[in-house]
DNA sequence: AGGTTGATTGACTCATCAATCAATAAAAAT
DNA sequence: ATTTTTATTGATTGATGAGTCAATCAACCT
């Protein structure tokens, strides 16, 4: 069985286990053993391939991150000039986005944040893309660009975290939030 | 040293001690002496008053969301009969409620009731009187109140995020929601 | 063939912690 | 005075889980 190369699928299937083991979990107390069991195999090889637990955390992450920008810079490619903003907040709430184990790995890696300093700094990373992209679409439309975009990254924040306690189904959040994010860039 | 009645001194302490200890930490992962010596007892003691670590949680989260029951009540009974909606959004960004080791202590509820079906319980009522709080405050002004009072719980729930997380200081965070739900609340 | 390297794991170590328990001490009750 | 009740803790148990390591195995190279 051993060949070689199998370090980028080592690594990837680990990463995409941690999302689901934690996803499922609703929490990050899942040890590595579950990780690397769900991932198919040893939990000595995952150390091998990843320093410690808090690494996979990191790189999970990370990984979840990334899947996110390339959601939304593909969604703001394809957008027509005048609904950029309308294809901000829908690609928020994408389906790849908004996966069940997705969503409440965010909300644990939010929480990871609080303490890990790298992790702190990820989410800065996320959050100031987030809020660019949105100045940048409420640019021709809003009155105060800044101001409406703190308040409508606000918004979809505390749509995803109520998406991930209730467990409900998100359905038509996302026009939801558009329909206010439009009320919202209004202020003056 | 011994004396009687020290059963409720004792639970406050603790119930205080796990509030300050899970927004120090920034984690569900203090342990019961953590908490026990920030309370100035022996982690036998906690054990004795309450039966393990996971009624220890539920009780402090009961505790924090009785006395964010106590301060909207509060502020509802004074508040002039029509500015309700401001008085229901600042009474939610008040200092008591928005200590900082409270505001991460909430997050990490939050996540708790992932996995916890009675933490779960716990918040849904808080989200139901959120909601049906709004709603009332919302009845003589808003074209849809049980939407807008959706919008708005979100966006309280948003700002509220983003506090946890970034630390940065949250003054006029009230100013700002009640800004932002006047907007919200004209939707139709 | 023989050696090198990456892949892989079982077994082990070490630390941490929740929970228990028996023992002690002080008040209250009799 | 002695019995009972409440308060309190030190010591212990038992489980769990992160991280390590030496050994195995297969491919590749020379």
């Amino acid at each position: 069985m051993p060949r070689m190369g199998q370090e980028p699928k080592r690594r990837a299937a680990l990463l995409a286990a941690t999302v689901e083991e934690v996803g499922l979990a609703g929490t990050l107390d899942v040890t590595v053993g579950q990780i690397a069991r769900r991932a198919g195999m040893s939990p000595a090889l995952a150390h091998h391939y990843f320093g410690g637990k808090a690494d996979i955390f990191l790189a999970a992450m990370r990984q979840i991150l990334t899947d996110y920008g390339a959601e939304v810079r593909a969604a703001l490619r394809t957008a027509p000039e005048g609904r950029r903003l309308e294809a901000l907040i829908a690609a928020n709430f994408s389906e790849s986005c908004f996966a069940p184990a997705t969503v409440s790995a965010w909300l644990n890696f939010y929480v990871l944040a609080r303490r890990d300093a790298q992790a702190a700094r990820l989410l800065r990373v996320y959050q100031a893309r987030l809020r660019s992209n949105l100045v940048h679409a409420l640019q021709p439309r809003a009155a105060a660009p800044q101001l409406a975009a703190r308040r409508i990254a606000a918004l979809i924040d505390g749509v995803y975290l109520r998406a991930a306690l209730s467990g409900e189904g998100v359905a038509g959040a996302a026009e939801e939030v558009i329909a206010a994010a439009h009320a919202l860039a209004d202020i003056r």
